[in-house]
DNA sequence: CTCTGATACAACCATTTGATTGTACGATAG
DNA sequence: CTATCGTACAATCAAATGGTTGTATCAGAG
């Protein structure tokens, strides 16, 4: 199981999430240790609710996680989704490899004898 | 020389540019051979300018490059740019690492004595 | 030289995004 | 119980996106 479960809206929502300094940012912060929304919000100097839309922007991606706690909801930074992204980037890498190692079958079974015979 | 010579805004254009199924498509294309922008055009339902578009797109954002060739325009994907952002997320990888580390140093200085002592 | 193919670019339009303010509601501190 | 804190959510708005068509330019085929 690699990374074939995701879809195409599910990696535009990974991409485009991470695609924001701010959100990046709360990525970090959520890595870190977990953080409420408010905790979140006194961090930056947008408002209260343009954090909390950063927020939701990021679980969509499943990039982060919000678990209620009393009245927070402490959001914790997930991991494994960020692999699955560097997974999707190894995926290119891999169909440039793939293109080289044409290239190396074209030259290991080129004509032994040089093409000035 | 790491990934620290990217500005926030060129880490959104990165991300930005691959949060797109037909950007993607076109890096996966140009990574493989060098293709001109009328030929990506024939392989989508869109029109020409919207391609066009898409690759200026990432272009911009230095996941491919331009190469005039006649009349044509070869675009080639850049890879360097792709595993610059594999670093990117790597970073990602690094602080959770570190708040792991800073639990190590917790238990591994933590009082030798009991809590209930 | 002229026609055509490949590109560039502007103008335009619908939708999405990123931010705001205001309202409502559940959980907790006093 | 009541006041307040933390959150959720709706409405609104400007700017960016993703697409279109139309026009202009430039290089190569005939």
């Amino acid at each position: 199981m690699v990374v074939s479960e995701l879809s195409g809206q599910d990696v535009n929502r990974i991409f485009r999430a991470l695609a924001d300094s701010t959100r990046r940012d709360i990525l970090r912060r959520t890595l870190v240790m977990d953080v409420s929304v408010s905790q979140l919000a006194d961090s930056y100097l947008m408002s209260f609710a343009a954090v909390q839309k950063h927020v939701a922007v990021l679980e969509e991606a499943r990039l982060v996680t919000k678990e209620a706690r009393g009245r927070e909801r402490m959001v914790r930074g997930n991991l494994e989704r960020i692999r699955q992204a560097q997974r999707l980037l190894d995926r290119f890498e891999e169909v440039w490899r793939a293109r080289i190692d044409r290239l190396d079958i074209l030259l290991a079974e080129g004509d032994p004898a040089p093409p000035d015979t």
